[in-house]
DNA sequence: CGGCATCCGGGAAGATACTG
DNA sequence: CAGTATCTTCCCGGATGCCG
């Protein structure tokens, strides 16, 4: 049995980086790769599973998740745990230092938002709708209100608070909450960024809103998007 | 002459796209790419050439250069101009909107900087570092001096000013200056993040300090690096 | 179900050489 | 100087299969 390919000899054990001391070009050797900003920001609001991963990335292949799990807890972003019996299941969930990567996605939000390209009717998950509000909230349109707006989105439900100008979004039970929407992430951004009606999507039967409706209505208005380039 | 090779039909002209409504997503299909931010971040401070570029960025290869330029003028990040004579070469430059970016620089470094990965004594782009001291730059530690702080790196030279708690870095004329430093990019991160003292580079040959050699003193002390993660 | 290993096809990235 | 052209290498994405 000797050698029968001789192709290659990965001494160098393919570490594509920069070699650049700036810290945004670390931070692309860190999480630049295809996928990995995204696997961040569906953990933004909490631990999951591989395959809750898997079901709110459509796209990502499975063995490329697995290799950017392994290289985001290998540098310390994420940790794997395995949940106490009887779920005995594992989770990845994000470490301090990861969590504090958020206001990339805003700054990244913010950017492409304007591009003409943008196409705010694609689908979308429950993290990056929640993620969405804490972006373009607009304290001015919010006139100082104070309210919690709850969020039934598949399996999860999200508490929305607005107080203080602030606009801030968790993974939580729907207790306390002045109004109650239901529906998919994609339904809900039709009305907060699309415009479209929220008694239509109701009659469509894709939304249901329960309870203060008119704070539903005015709660819509709260999340301008910025101008196109060129508009 | 036949077509040797039907190999492939481009009907989808591999547009990779996330196909995701959220932000930071889209921001990610537009720049996400290999290389593109780093392009951008060499033209934060104004227009270069295809060879200015190459040499600022040592590793991208010409073809993969052409190609990010080709997109990003595209998608309205940048423009091609043509100087006027005599020096009837190409430039790019950002657009207002490519300009806008600016943000994704501070916030990723910021981040990135806690990394314990992150190594500072790497190569540096004078762009990097310019882009490095407004976003490290610490109003508390300069104690609301107001200075105007030179460099001349490589052909270009910048000009830092400080007032009013900010930090602001442009390519400019050296005009009033109160001290200047000349040398390598690299250098002059060593003596603002790494400790390295002044007397030791300038000793060394490979950094000068023109004028208020007291305010440098002081100058490399206002970019305070984050902890590391875990320090 | 959850996760990892492996193979494969296509395409993007990297290196080099070359042209206007 | 400003890019092409070409070739190789590697990464991404899909499929399959193994193993707990």
């Amino acid at each position: 049995m000797k050698l029968e390919k001789v192709t290659k000899m990965p001494e160098t054990p393919s570490v594509r980086s920069y070699d650049d001391a700036c810290g945004a070009a670390h931070a692309l050797d860190l999480v630049g790769e295809r996928w990995a900003l995204l696997v961040i920001r569906e953990l933004m609001f909490g631990p999951k599973r591989f395959s809750d991963l898997r079901s709110d990335l459509p796209g990502v292949s499975a063995n490329v998740l697995t290799q950017r799990l392994e290289k985001l807890r290998e540098i310390g972003v994420l940790t794997r745990r395995k949940l106490p019996p009887p779920a005995a299941s594992q989770v990845y969930e994000l470490t301090p230092w990861g969590y504090e990567i958020e206001p990339v996605f805003s700054v990244l939000g913010r950017w492409a938002a304007r591009s003409p390209l943008h196409d705010p009717t694609l689908p979308l998950s429950a993290a990056s709708l929640m993620l969405s509000f804490k972006t373009m909230f607009d304290p001015d349109r919010a006139n100082s209100l104070e309210t919690r707006v709850g969020f039934r989105i598949g399996e999860e439900t999200f508490l929305v608070r607005i107080e203080g100008g602030k606009c801030d979004a968790a993974r939580a039970a729907l207790d306390g909450a002045e109004v109650i929407f239901t529906g998919a992430a994609q339904v809900i951004a039709a009305a907060v960024y699309g415009g479209v009606p929220l008694e239509t999507l109701e009659a469509d039967g894709a939304l249901s809103v329960a309870g203060d409706h008119a704070l539903a209505e005015k709660f819509v208005t709260y999340f301008p998007l910025p101008p196109k380039v060129g508009g």
